[in-house]
DNA sequence: CTGAAAGCGCTTACAG
DNA sequence: CTGAAAGCGCTTACAG
């Protein structure tokens, strides 16, 4: 069925290299040969395997992308920006889907190990912080949005610590003073970061942090629902909540009107990423925006100098992130 | 850096059959031999290189899979079906993300040509109709949710003009007379099949459908929210909206409500697809549930039957879709 | 401008 | 139980 380059040049009475040629270097070929060859490729419906041309070549030109969550619409904004660099540029993108388990992560490790990828670039940081270092030695690399505390790896985020004491500053200032932080797992270096401009913006208000004002959920709207649950149930309902993700906070809504508190009337509530659905959810969602795209696009341009061997200016790209006032919250009455 | 075959082999003192055997056929190796070899794996941080391995086996164990959209959480839900099959198959997915544009999609469709995948599962039909036959005869391919009229394509889907039906019976028994449907763009046979069972559905009921009263737009919000706008300007509003999709479906109640109009006091709205987002959403989106997850299950495994060379008992595979009630639809006052 | 030939890194039928 | 050797389908430095 599938012809191979071999018959092609019997067909047009050519060597395969001649072949070969006529795809990539079409000028190094006398018209009238290149038209020959190019009947043949025609009338044999021939595709190059590029397997062997990979394998040939050492190079794929292929760049894998691992999502630690397909679900999370965060991460779509992420890749669009990768695919429009990528694109541009000749590589092809694939996608890995962690389906929120490190150990997948791991697998797909292996397709760049195995060749199959030429660079990674990971949305996610859960796997042991030394493998990944290692690994960004052997290999193109890049971490985007989550990261290690490392020098070597190269990263591109925003400053969570700043998008966190933010969102707090902007509740402070709407005359909040009990806020309750609903944190993501702190194994994540980007949830502790996010705790941490929490706490500093609550001590830069000269603002108590008890205990119970910091709860640890999962990155998910369960886990911000759960999370709040728990918050009300002890009967100390906070001015406002700084969730950690938007997908938490429509959580942290939705337990908070099942229990009878009216958002934002009664409690102020604040997300971070800015997600598509933040502002098709009824009240539109305040958050602290990511600029989604624009981090995929650096973390592509950032690959295609390592793949280049080029020295990358900085190892650590930081993007800004900006508050987005919408429905979810108000001055405390 | 990448250590060789040939490496290890040396190192062990052993041929790299030897060294081949050790990872595909260990139980044909003496036990001494085989740590002998593993001892040099180790100690070489081997890893194989799979490129050369699928072109020696003219097989990668990789399969594509080809998402319309993957912004759209519905199609994560029918990856993650597929992707637990392929998992336990010892096959490994790949998603490619078509971004909204045909065009992408037969830039993917030259992975399988060129041998990079075993099989690709479309989950979208947009590409030409004539080329997907094609396709389907040469390649292992199988079409997911959406599908084409032929009877040589496996494909997997739901009765989609049976789904529409009953939301429409459904509005029917809440005692709505005047329903308008938000449809799919009509290039498309699914919209064309919710489109017939909207139809059928209200001549059924012996209910007049009029001009102005099946509107097109674009699966999205955006496009939801623009159809039932220009609905809401004829100053007509209807007692009912059934929606081709639960994005749409998100988009019409936002208008409803940003018009005047409350959502079910007023007006019912139905979706179709229920995405994870359709019980976040506030009021609670009623929708034509599809069996995501199980439309994945089945679609990989009409491509394992494919790849094996077994026959398929059945070419279309017809999924159970569901009425979920929830909080969008009201008896009409 | 074109071809012969080596080689990318594996796997596997065959022989022993 | 193990090895020598052919071969998967390309690309490319070299020679002419």
């Amino acid at each position: 069925m599938a012809a191979k380059m071999k018959e092609v040049a019997k067909l047009a009475n050519v060597s395969t290299a001649t072949v070969s040629r006529v795809f990539h270097e079409p000028e190094r070929v006398r018209q009238e040969t290149r038209e020959k060859v190019l009947a043949a490729v025609a009338q044999l419906n021939y595709q190059p395997n590029a397997l062997a041309r990979h394998l040939r070549r050492l190079k794929t030109n292929i760049i894998l992308v691992v999502v630690p969550d397909i679900t999370n619409t965060f991460f779509s904004g992420v890749l669009r920006g990768i695919e429009e660099i990528a694109t541009k540029n000749a590589y092809r993108v694939i996608v890995g889907d962690a389906e929120s388990d490190p150990e997948n992560e791991y697998d797909y490790v292996n397709l760049l190990r195995q060749k199959q990828a030429d660079g990674m670039i990971l949305l996610s940081a859960r796997m042991d912080q030394g493998m990944i270092e290692q690994l960004a030695e052997e290999y193109p690399v890049v971490l985007a949005c989550d990261y290690v505390k490392s020098s070597t790896v190269p990263i591109v985020s925003i400053d969570n610590e700043l998008g966190a004491k933010q969102a707090v500053r902007y509740l402070v200032e709407l005359g909040h003073k009990h806020i309750v932080h609903i944190a993501g797992p702190l194994h994540t270096v980007l949830s502790q970061d996010r705790k941490r401009g929490f706490l500093k913006g609550m001590e830069e208000a000269s603002l108590s942090v008890n205990d119970g004002d910091v709860v640890i959920g999962h990155f998910s709207y369960e886990g911000g629902r759960d999370a709040a649950m728990s918050v009300i149930q002890t009967g100390k309902v906070p001015d406002a909540f700084f969730c950690a993700s938007d997908e938490m906070a429509f959580g942290v809504i939705n337990a908070l009107h099942a229990s009878g508190y009216v958002v934002p009337r009664d409690v102020s509530v604040i997300g971070f990423d800015n997600i598509p659905f933040a502002s098709i959810f009824q009240p539109q969602l305040t958050t602290i925006a990511q600029p989604m795209r624009q981090i995929g696009v650096k973390a592509m341009e950032m690959m295609l100098a390592l793949l280049e061997g080029e020295a990358l200016s900085l190892r650590h790209e930081v993007l800004q992130e900006e508050l987005l006032v919408r429905e979810t919250t108000k001055p405390n009455a």
